[in-house]
DNA sequence: TCACCCTTGAAAGTTATTTCCAACCCCCCG
DNA sequence: CGGGGGGTTGGAAATAACTTTCAAGGGTGA
């Protein structure tokens, strides 16, 4: 995906929530109603017809066309066609019993309770709107990259160290750069048939785009793990991988389910070209468990 | 038949097969051929128009709103919307194979579903077995400390440099050390009200094992996160958080699933403490959100 | 402050659905 | 065996729904 303004060519089956929250930040105020209306309540729109639903949300049919569009439907008409699969599917999904927010006075165990509720939320977004051709892409890339450059920053910088990592692990040569300036030196570097990824939940992040950039223009197939597909590190992505924007609170920072997101992206990947160089990867795996071996001391039984 | 009559009110949610064989003696000879269409392949129907149903059935527009009618819906058009519901459900009716290992020769799609599947039974299995009282004096005895150190080697040591950067966020003083001497060397530092927290899945690994056992010696306030609550890291730790140990593969190693169960626990710390220091922990929130906002370039909308 | 571009809704245009109606077919009665 | 009669059918008109176009409004940066 170079110069593609589209997110995405097939329409979604089931993860319209998590799309609307994704796309939510590029649509117009509008547009950003009408996706509240049928994120809030898919099966209520279902029932609606155009003309209903934009005089629900106080807009015009044109603004909910273009809404539909926006959300990867050819019109209004598919797009509500999907709700209706939707509602039906939630109908039989049991009610969530964990749905509020985090607050302030919530006990320990209700912290437990929510955030683990909200990461496997998070989680389920995620697997449901990652695009596996564009995943299956650059695990292609990836598994034969002659190495493989990682840029990250804040919260996305332990990302892509966990992904180096593994990375290294399974005998590719992976690294994650921290230091954008270093980043970029290193970027230069780079070459057809090497691999750059860069991780950015905004996918605004100069930082990482600017290595990111200068590995597109060496020819290096590059790699966006990004929560904004639309946002100005696609345009440098051969490849952009789509992490889910799950709500936030004000005591659960954002950073806390991309990083989530962002983790299971990594790891299907990871999974991916473990996959492709299985033959080299699995000896790998195994001697490097025999190489930490002797730092574990004997288990008190 | 007059073109007015309504077999019953309430137009039926999912029993459509069991309907159309229910009416099926009733209908003409057109209509049968359009209702054995729809109960043969719901979801294809569902992507017909009444123009493209009435082709594929040999009959027209006319007699296809008419069997719509009859099988209880206003029209045609809501016939095909409880269709999309219908074939949604199906769809998801099918059990996937998601309990089953990770296989070297999985699809990409499988790969993300089982991923995040197993990823969500470590959440679910941590939540559950993690022990709230001693989570609760872990987030008191870190919300009122003096500084806060972190041990964590390898993948255990993302885990760690992700708590110190959110708990350096809200205003705390919070260090993961990744070099285990200097690790020791600064544990020498710690007094009573300080607070050492160790993370080691294994509960054995030495280079983490030792500073707290200095922390402890030196009467800090010393937790554990392992998922061996058994293990000798315990030995020097007033308060043990629990880690769930999923099931691990040949493709998915350990690293990855102790990694989401330390995450959430690490995660569930956090909030418990900025709970606890609200008052300058979301001003402190805030502010660093503002430091950011230059580096992000203008969103290409 | 002005020019520009983006956003927006009204209205025209297109497609889908529904209604109407005449032709037809089948069955039964004469 | 032939001629009604009632039900069945599809063509076509009418209506409703959806999509596209376009010009006015509004915000933003120079």
């Amino acid at each position: 995906m170079k110069e593609s303004f589209n997110p995405d060519s097939p329409p979604a089956p089931a993860a319209l929530a998590a799309k609307v929250r994704t796309l939510a930040p590029s649509m117009t105020r509008s547009m950003q109603r009408v996706a509240e209306a049928v994120a809030h309540d898919p099966a209520g729109c279902a029932a609606l017809t155009v003309t209903g639903l934009a005089e629900l949300t106080g807009t015009s049919e044109a603004t909910v066309v273009r809404t539909a569009r926006l959300l990867g439907y050819p019109g209004y008409r598919d797009l509500r066609l999907a709700l209706a699969g939707l509602a039906a599917h939630q109908q039989s999904g049991r009610a969530p019993a964990v749905t509020a927010d985090i607050a302030v006075d919530d006990s320990i165990a209700d912290v437990v309770t929510k955030l683990a509720y909200d990461e496997q939320q998070t989680l389920a977004d995620t697997a449901a709107g990652l695009d596996t051709v564009q995943l299956g892409a650059a695990v292609a890339a990836a598994a034969t990259a002659r190495r493989i450059d990682i840029y990250g920053v804040g919260a996305s910088s332990l990302v892509g160290q966990d992904l180096a990592q593994k990375l290294l692990r399974i005998g590719l040569i992976a690294h994650a750069h921290m230091d954008p300036h270093l980043a970029v030196t290193n970027a230069v570097q780079l070459r057809p048939g090497d691999v750059a990824i860069a991780i950015t939940h905004s996918g605004s992040t100069g930082d990482v785009i600017e290595p990111l950039r200068v590995a597109f223009d060496r020819g290096a197939t590059t790699v966006a793990i990004t929560g904004r597909p639309d946002g100005p590190v696609s345009q440098y992505a051969d490849h952009v991988l789509t992490t889910s924007t799950a709500r936030e609170s004000e005591l659960r920072p954002a950073a806390m389910s991309s990083r989530t997101s962002q983790l299971l992206v990594v790891d299907c990947l990871f999974i991916g070209v473990a996959q492709r160089t299985y033959e080299t990867a699995a000896p790998a795996l195994s001697a490097s468990y025999e190489a930490l071996a002797h730092r574990h001391t004997p288990r008190s039984r």
